[in-house]
DNA sequence: CTTATAAATGTTATATTATTACATAATGTT
DNA sequence: AACATTATGTAATAATATAACATTTATAAG
């Protein structure tokens, strides 16, 4: 059974914004998007998606310091996170591989240790990109 | 043939700083640490940093804005990384292991795209940790 | 339903990370 | 030597993120 979260007004803006855009938003991006909302302050935008990533409804792009929606039916994927980054226009898509995240979920290093989470973001570029 | 580079002043400078640091560094924490030397701002860092990345000799832990020297002997594989992040007392590893490095190398997506780079950090508890 | 607790909000200030713009110097190539 | 490339120096500022504190709203327990 899924947990379930009521989201709070800010989350739910927020979540909303990060949701209905086709691109990874940065944070003051949201921030001024969310302004006519009453949302004011830096740190507002930063709580809610901390609790966003959190709960896995949205992930941050790390080298991008950007955050999209997570493309997952269940988003109960947020310790098991894959992106494909264009290195030309920065289209962003989830990864979603079963064979892939059963590989590094599974992954053991040198010494033996097993992680409970990674993030893996790999760099290219997209099909448009390519041809064009 | 491997290609050789000259490291100009401060590249060796932060380089060197970088290879004898036991934990990733910051980019200000190494400012204040070369300041004595003579490199006394933020771009100076900057401009460094980013050349011994692009040349492979260190690599950016994106998940912490800092910098470690990479393990491989031969620095080559800036396009290719992996390392075990402690979620506990932040130590960071490099991995080297050639099956996920051919792994992740040919990975393909549903599309049938490929990429030429990658980047991915595991996240969990070191030994040290887990036991105390 | 009311008390206790946890979660979220609002606000100001500030810390941290990174880049722009412009002038100059050093290095490598032909 | 002339040219191109790479690196440096310096000041200013942009972009990203957190600390500290007061208040309010939601949730859970009695």
């Amino acid at each position: 059974m899924e947990k379930q979260y009521n989201l709070s007004k800010n989350q739910k803006i927020i979540l909303n914004l990060i949701v209905k855009s086709t691109e990874p938003l940065k944070a003051y991006s949201i921030l001024y998007n969310v302004q006519k909302k009453g949302i004011k302050a830096p740190l507002q935008v930063y709580r809610a998606l901390d609790k966003l990533v959190e709960i896995g409804k949205i992930h941050k792009i790390e080298s991008r310091n950007a955050f999209i929606a997570c493309q997952n039916s269940s988003c109960q994927i947020s310790k098991a996170t894959a992106f494909s980054i264009c290195e030309s226009c920065e289209k962003v898509s989830e990864i979603s591989n079963s064979k892939l995240s059963k590989y590094l979920s599974n992954f053991t290093d040198e010494a033996g240790m097993k992680y409970n989470k990674y993030n893996l973001e790999f760099f290219g570029l997209c099909k448009k990109c390519k041809t064009s």
